[in-house]
DNA sequence: TGCGCCAATGTAATCGTTACCATACGAAAG
DNA sequence: CTTTCGTATGGTAACGATTACATTGGCGCA
């Protein structure tokens, strides 16, 4: 493979000269630059980008730490962050940690092994050394897509989690409903707290007592939410809605319903929350709240591009909040006359 | 950020034994290891990758190319990648190409540019460098888990998508259906024309003539599958089943099918291909073929470990076949007695 | 003519490892 | 007692770019 000393030798100028014409072309006479053009076409030049990043102390990588990628969620939030990661000459790298907090630290330990410059966090942990920062020395660039309970300084993204989940119970009360179930997510992630939070939240402005028989925790998957209205049912509190914090809780929630022979929306309402599209085609099309997923992840990247700016021009940290908003479809409807799940 | 040299110091031994207590241990005694790893507590020292890179030649980075992320299947096949590569040093480049060529050549580049030791396709087409070798030079490592029609020689890792379709059609007629739909995948795609062949064989293994007028393309969306669904409803031509090239397009189907009010399966049945969760938890849950995604991410990967090795002991290029098979849930049924779809 | 300045280019130090080769030393073999 | 060998370690030249600093030549202006 062919360097920056061949170019500049088969170009006739000094291999600074080739670096220049390459990153900053505004320094180098025209002329000059079509010569070592020609050069490295013929040669098939590539720059080594570990040589330029060895030098620079800059990888172009961005570390792109979830949970997991096989997820629609996680999935649309990584393409957001590719998207513009793409236009600025950067590069993602994925972590997955299966939710392991020393792979975490691994991860965060990329960073100061330069093989990565910053990281974006999906995750419901934080790394250690944001939890302890070391009294000397700077914290790594990171962005957090997650909400933490922490007070951490962080740059984030985030949608308002609260509102947006007692929208979907207002939206469930303006029905007819009064005995409004919720599915959570794992209840040691704020994110969760949150939404439950919000849940509890919407019962109140609807004049709503709140029941903890009617609230059952997930994991955020198909299953779970089969697996929390199986047991919401045989519980045998009566409800005619369940309010469950993603959508894919949603759909297996309403699976189950479908194989206790109940239907949706006429025996119980069921709504969702993220707005995955396999939602808009379930059978009925699925209630939710929607997400700007992908948005969250390119505001995330544009945050980070913020935090790799040289020191002296870096705007501050920032937290930017999305819209979100309600989408009902017709897995939602109102309250039926005689309630006949779980009696 | 300490370096190799501050370790030594601070170690007493010289800048090599430090590089050989980390990669070789073997090569180094206990007592001196021990010193240079309280040094390296001590100064919180971490390598540099890219110096160490630069050095070896190598990235350990592979870059994985697909068309898009959001999406189950390509986010499944890399999380199959990722497991594999974690175990292994390597990390995971995401290379997003929209379905542009440019951009795939340019993400080959990067192997040149040493970003990346080589490269994995999820790919409906093949890089230039591919296509048209250089004379002289040797190919990068390329894995290919897509299906080409060329006859190229890149180690690759596929399902047998021609017998796993012809499965699905030979399912159906076995529940009596004579008069059976097809909706494809982008057909300008080797996949799926395989897949449109396995569909034809099917139907030959049954005895029921081909009938053009019940083929209809798609693009693997859930909205295609939709639109598919309705062009066939609206042409008129009876059918009481249909197979389609993914499971989203099946789903986007049943949707379209449940909109006209037809029920699946006692009006039409309906078969997907790829087994995705959503599938499973859908109303009625989907007939499919699995095809195990994951696994095809980590065969590939492993391929790429192969192709990464030192030339001397590096196993011919492979191909690898993973087993497919049939998944018969609700969307199926016997044919019914009168026809009611598309007449 | 002489001075200063700017644009274009060259020289060489530097980034932090790895790996080749040399060396030192003790043990085993002759 | 010398030679040979093996183990543990040290010295140092790469790897291939970037960039601070130096140099050159040409031009405008007093």
């Amino acid at each position: 493979m062919a360097n920056i000393k061949d170019i500049a030798r088969v170009a006739g100028v000094s291999v600074a000269t080739v670096s220049r014409a390459l990153s900053t072309p505004s320094m180098v006479r025209p002329t000059t630059i079509e010569r070592i053009e020609a050069a490295i076409a013929d040669l098939n030049y590539q720059p080594n980008h570990m040589a330029a990043g060895l030098r620079r102390q800059r990888s172009d990588n961005v570390l792109v730490v979830v949970p997991s990628i096989y997820n629609p969620f996680t999935s649309a939030f990584v393409e957001g962050i590719e998207n513009v990661a793409r236009t600025s000459r950067m590069r993602v790298l994925l972590g997955i940690t299966e939710g392991d907090r020393d792979a975490l630290n691994t991860y965060t330990a990329m960073i100061a092994g330069k093989q990565a410059d910053g990281m974006i966090l999906l995750e419901s942990n934080l790394p250690d050394i944001v939890v302890n920062p070391p009294a000397k020395g700077t914290l790594p660039p990171i962005v957090s897509a997650c909400e933490y309970p922490l007070d951490h300084a962080l740059p984030r993204v985030k949608i308002d989690n609260h509102e947006a989940s007692a929208l979907v119970v207002s939206h469930l009360a303006g029905l007819g409903h009064r005995r409004i179930a919720a599915v959570t997510g794992p209840i040691n992630l704020f994110m969760s707290q949150d939404r439950l939070a919000g849940y509890r939240l919407g019962l109140a402005r609807a004049g709503i007592e709140f029941d903890a028989q009617l609230v059952h925790e997930g994991d955020f998957t198909l299953q779970s939410g089969y697996d929390a209205m199986v047991r919401l049912l045989d519980a045998g509190t009566a409800f005619t809605a369940v309010a469950c914090s993603n959508d894919e809780m949603a759909l297996g929630a309403m699976s189950a319903l479908r194989a206790r022979g109940l239907s949706v929306p006429d025996d119980v309402s069921v709504a969702g929350f993220d707005d995955l599209r396999f939602g808009a085609y379930a059978s009925p099309p699925l209630t939710t709240v929607h997400s700007p997923t992908v948005e969250i992840g390119e505001a995330a990247m544009r945050l980070m591009l913020d935090a790799l700016l040289p020191a002296d021009r870096q705007p501050p940290a920032r937290e930017v909040i999305l819209p979100h908003r309600l989408i009902v479809r017709e897995s939602t409807a109102r309250v039926p006359a005689r309630v006949v799940a779980g009696t």
